[in-house]
DNA sequence: GGTCGATCGTCAGTATACAGACGATCTGAT
DNA sequence: ATCAGATCGTCTGTATACTGACGATCGACC
């Protein structure tokens, strides 16, 4: 096989439209702006994630909360000791199976949520801003096909929290 | 102020359907595939970028690969050292500024970016690939603007390094 | 020639991310 | 009952990401 031939020359390379590129600076870009506008101090994007999933699915183990936001088992069992650190959480023993914890958000955990829920909103607003008003339902929903997610029911919004799981 | 009037309830934030976070799982699935692609010892998506950047723009200082890339100045300082450690990279004290280093990708740096160039390339196509092909370009452009960089000019490819400086 | 503000690269500290190994525990089959 | 395999959470090690501080140097100005 000739060395030049079909190989991808890598002085031809333009790092700035590759999509792994873009990916990772639109990501840096919309951390940037939830913390802009949730405060330095307070939660940040993977910590909410965290957190409201744990508010969201009372009964649920360090291992579904890892299945419903995606962030990694060390990674989750990391920043649950952090947030307990801040009283934001706490583990508790399930009776029912010896190796799980369920997550208990406390009442600084929900007020931190609530504190936050309003400016979090602004922030998702704002990460989709410089994008034409007409365009971005197509655009979040190629994003997470990319992501791949259950992809949204178009139109339906949660509504009645479907995934309380009782508490 | 009623505390239960205009507030977002946090019942009803539905997590994955949130910006920020569809593009925190985009990212991680474009991570996926091109590690998947270019192998678990080869370079990572960062150090590919800043390779390719130093190889691209032999000119360039620490602090235009940061430019360049949007890769933090701290981080790229350890990943150059990372890099160098491995012998794909150096760095030579500039004489016309005795605080800047110019960065000289060695003949094994550009031998990796070779060898990686084509799966790179298929990687950045699977990313894509969930996505219809009528509006790939479409999603890159405002995926583009969310990053908030230069728009890739329609249609032009790079064809003749332009940020080539000289070396 | 000396001084001040800006810049370059480094470093420490913290947070996120993931692979791999581990002990403890659960489940299913026997 | 026991045992094999799977799962749960933890831990280690490495990589990425960013803030704030720092010493060294540069440029401009006096």
């Amino acid at each position: 096989m000739p060395p030049d031939a079909a190989a991808r020359r890598i002085d031809d390379i333009a790092l700035h439209e590759t999509p792994g590129h873009l990916l990772r600076r639109a990501q840096q870009r919309a951390v940037d702006l939830f913390v802009q506008a949730v405060g330095e101090r307070g939660l940040r994007p993977p910590q909410f994630a965290l957190l409201l999933a744990a508010y969201q699915n009372p009964a649920a183990n360090q291992s579904d909360l890892v299945r419903i936001t995606g962030i990694d088992r060390s990674t989750a069992a990391d920043m649950i000791t952090r947030l307990a650190g801040r009283g934001l959480i706490r583990r508790v023993r399930t009776e029912a199976d010896g190796r799980a914890n369920r997550l208990r958000v406390t009442a600084e955990g929900v007020a931190a949520l609530e504190a936050a829920a309003d400016r979090v909103d602004c922030a998702q607003d704002s990460i989709v801003a410089p994008i034409p008003a007409g365009q971005r339902a197509q655009f979040l929903k190629n994003l997470s096909m990319i992501a791949d997610l259950p992809d949204p029911p178009a139109g339906s919004r949660p509504a009645g929290r479907a995934n309380r799981e009782g508490g």
